[in-house]
DNA sequence: TTTACATTGCGTCATGATGACACAATGTAA
DNA sequence: TTACATTGTGTCATCATGACGCAATGTAAA
């Protein structure tokens, strides 16, 4: 299907298929080479980036229009997944940004379009590990790509305001749950989770602290082997015990860090 | 005017000056005989409650309708309210619901109006001041009156849900902010704040370290009046530092009780 | 008026969590 | 062989926390 008959078929069926004024954003966090990473889309004609988002269906819910979104824009199935904010400002999506990039695709609108109409979204986040996930680009854009958290581009509307009360919100999450089952891979060091926090938290943690907390979490595992290839002396492997990972996600760890 | 009138009116005028598909919904906590209490409407024609909840102005921000909304409900400016969660799911306001209690006003309707769609439901909840409130009920309700926390009657359609999960939330915000000035009189005395953090805990805490620890946060100033009429020893009153208490809500307090 | 009692104000003590830091062991590269 | 960055493990002082003691205060019963 060309690309512009797609974004027509969207705006036709649209009408009828989604719910109105409500939508819902993505942000997906990953994590690689010690940065913690996002996934953006290219705008197809504007120089700036958006966040996956989506709307949703007349019969589906809410929770799942987020988590369909993730999946075909990663392929992911069993993601973490949360929503964290609702964003309701009117003049949050200006009509006329929709009815520009329209015309660019040579699509002339009625500006009664449902799309162009205001629209609330609701914010999720989402932790994926970072090798697990092939992006897929929507019809609207030109690129779906990882950005360094420390690097992100210009972005289209409030994505930036969407983008930054994410990272907020992950981050007060960091003293209430353990994360990073689903941004470290199976097996890792503590330097690499060590890292995984400081980069949340944009802060330094003294090693040998960090390593006496977690472990007194109680949701890891260390394992027998240690990791070869690196230039000094081999770290041993950690994996989590997803037993009490799960138990410490429901109950809440010890506050603080 | 009639209340058959104002309710017509709402449904004539709604489609067009509401936005379609999204309500907010009110959980409006107050103190009072140390026990936690929550405004509750009662229903027209069911034998069941609802939280304060309205309509969002086509050109309105979600907050402000919140906002409006507790106004109108209870005459209250400069109110602490707070967007905790969506319900989302299709199902939770069954379009039987409406159109029975419609019939019993007298008023038939095409299954089509508005009113009768699927509605997205932003739950904010408030803590207020409970000698400053005068319920006032909603053209579609009764009465509303406060209800204590563990003797909440029957609500309406997934209300209950939202009001666990306003008190979930109000709870997690106890470990990470400070809570009171919006439920306590100007100056109270130590028992009266801790009653108040026992309640909204619902468990019992040692009175020595509760003082040590509140006392710890510098969000208080001892008065030089004790409360008189007591039936033993006067306690000391003390009143919210505002600037302190301010810097607390931004900034975080220390986390855990 | 005296006494009993619930409540308040102010403290101690043991324990556990936290932050700062020391030192030996390991593996790579000069 | 040596220098050096990194890892594994432990110590110590400090602070926060939970459990609890005791005297002072004010009301109500004797």
């Amino acid at each position: 299907m060309e690309k512009n008959e797609s974004i027509s078929a969207l705006l036709n069926a649209g009408e009828h298929n989604f719910l109105p004024s409500l939508s819902v954003d993505c942000v997906i966090f990953g994590f690689h080479d010690n940065q913690l990473k996002v996934l953006l889309l290219k705008h197809r004609h504007r120089n700036k980036w958006a966040l996956p988002g989506g709307f949703i269906g007349i019969d589906e819910p809410t929770d799942a229009a987020a988590y369909r979104v993730l999946q075909e824009r990663t392929g992911l199935q069993e993601i973490f997944l949360q929503q964290f904010h609702v964003f309701g400002d009117p003049g949050r999506s200006p009509k006329d940004f929709h009815i520009q990039d329209l015309k660019k695709d040579g699509i002339d609108t009625d500006e009664n379009l449902w799309i162009l109409q205001r629209f609330v979204t609701i914010g999720y986040y989402a932790l994926v590990e970072f090798f697990k996930v092939s992006p897929i680009p929507d019809t609207l854009s030109e690129k779906f790509i990882w950005w360094d958290i420390h690097q992100v581009p210009s972005l289209v509307m409030d994505h930036r305001k969407i983008l930054d009360k994410a990272l907020a919100t992950l981050r007060i999450q960091l003293n209430n749950q353990p994360i990073g089952y689903n941004l470290l891979p199976e097996k890792f060091t503590m330097p690499e989770i060590q890292k995984l926090y400081e980069t949340i938290l944009d802060k330094k943690l003294d090693r040998r602290n960090f390593q006496r907390k977690i472990l007194g979490f109680g949701i890891l595992n260390r394992l027998e082997e240690t990791k070869k290839g690196v230039p000094h002396k081999s770290p041993y492997l950690y994996s989590f015990d997803l037993k009490k990972y799960n138990e410490a996600i429901n109950e809440g760890l010890n506050f603080g860090w």
